[in-house]
DNA sequence: CGTTGTCTTGATTACGCTCAACTCAGGTGG
DNA sequence: CCACCTGAGTTGAGCGTAATCAAGACAACG
């Protein structure tokens, strides 16, 4: 398929410089590319977890339901994502998972991710910073849910959104497709979708944020970080000084 | 010190049969024994990120403020936990941790992870298991946090304390020390110290959990359970299997 | 015995939920 | 081409859970 296109070696680099070793065995787990449909699901709680998922292209995320029918979407996940990297310690699936656009998916086993501790210790250490950031994501998620006002809780995600876009589309402008319905980001934020609708008449109302259908302008990058109270640290991460070093280390 | 008395390899034990060298290199992480007093910080957002910490007794907790002076805790941490995990792919600590009771730690710097990576696969799977199990804790909390009523939060984290401290020491009853003050609940949780009290009080009214002091009595765990809605899998976490057929590998 | 910190209880307020009706755009079929 | 349907989003009214503020109880401690 695509060479050096791929986006989980892009994914990767951004955290250390890859040798044409660790990009072959990296490539090897963008095999078995299949096509999928948004709105199809990719595995569901209680099924066996036995392999990882690399996303090539479109959106997916991961929910629960609740007893009373509740959703709570866990993660959105992007081109370039591992989906499952929190399963490995698992039997069985603990989240479910699905397509937001058409895109396309490959799976690779757990199996395999042995395969990479045992190659090389700087995909092994990027692994484990990838793994330590979404958790980090996921923290900050954690204390917008638990402690701020919806409209602060909207504009955190939607700037962090537009942080994660720009990350891997470094001249992304401060228009872009979000393609969540007000349904799911209310099932990500834990409001009601029509809390939700309330929430973006306001923000645009004082023209922090404009949404078009599954467009979304903001105007004043600045402003929304600031009434979200962003602190973008957690996405600012910075591992090459250990990873240089351990490079290093490797090669001698 | 003591020779396997030590807590984090009866953590690791958990999770796959050791070998000697592998124990020799846990206990490496053991060595620089600190006792620590109860309230006293072990470090703060924003400090250099360059050692993980083991927790050999007392408990922890770490912590944001954000900008309206509310306090989030985002994880309690027990005796044999690892406390840093997190932060390994930054540079900069995003949060900050307090010991709960008087404590020893062990600092280790984060270099040391990658002498894991190298010289053991078994201790690499684990490592990563078991921050794949605090992300599961995590995210169950997550969950917690944005859908669900006070009592539940509060039923939830209860019951969610007993499983882990069952874990490490199999022969707790229903009665145990819980050294949390209706502060940090409310910390954890999200919601009011005056609400957690009020919510305790509901909670024995309906004799589902007593608390006098520091003591906690569960008197029907299943029915804390229940009202939890607690769905126990993402604590009976399963890598056996897995680590089973890497420890062979890595005999061959 | 007074001080301190933790917890409890009461009164009031507010943020976000629910339910329901309505708008609007896009797609389909007659 | 228009009529209808559908799904997403908007708006309003009323309600409920938990927050806030404030006063008081209680225990531990010096």
């Amino acid at each position: 398929m695509g060479q050096e296109k791929s986006c989980i070696i892009s994914h990767f680099s951004h955290y250390c410089s890859l040798s044409e070793d660790e990009k072959k065995l990296l490539m090897s787990l963008e095999e078995n590319a299949t096509a999928i449909k948004s709105g199809a699901l990719l595995w569901e709680v209680g099924a066996p977890a036995n392999e990882f998922c690399t996303l090539k292209s479109g959106w997916a995320y991961s929910y629960r339901h609740l007893e009373n029918g509740d959703r709570q979407i866990l993660e959105v996940f992007l081109p370039g994502d591992i989906i499952g990297l929190r399963e490995f310690a698992f039997a069985e699936r603990l989240e479910n998972v699905r397509m937001i656009d058409d895109g396309v998916v490959c799976h690779f086993p757990h199996r395999r991710m042995l395969d990479i501790f045992r190659q090389s210790l700087p995909l092994t250490s990027v692994m484990f910073a990838i793994s330590s950031r979404y958790q980090a994501l996921m923290t900050e998620r954690l204390v917008t849910l638990a402690r701020r006002s919806a409209r602060q809780k909207m504009a955190h995600f939607l700037y962090e959104m537009y942080l994660r876009l720009r990350q891997t589309n470094p001249d992304i402008s401060n228009q872009f497709r979000l393609p969540l319905s007000q349904e799911q980001l209310a099932d990500v934020l834990g409001l009601s979708p029509v809390h939700v609708s309330r929430t973006f008449t306001v923000l645009s109302e004082e023209e922090l944020v404009f949404r078009d259908r599954h467009y979304l302008t903001i105007p004043d990058l600045q402003a929304l970080a600031n009434e979200a109270e962003f602190d973008d640290c957690y996405l600012t991460d910075n591992v090459r000084p250990l990873l240089d070093s351990c490079e290093q280390k490797a090669a001698c």
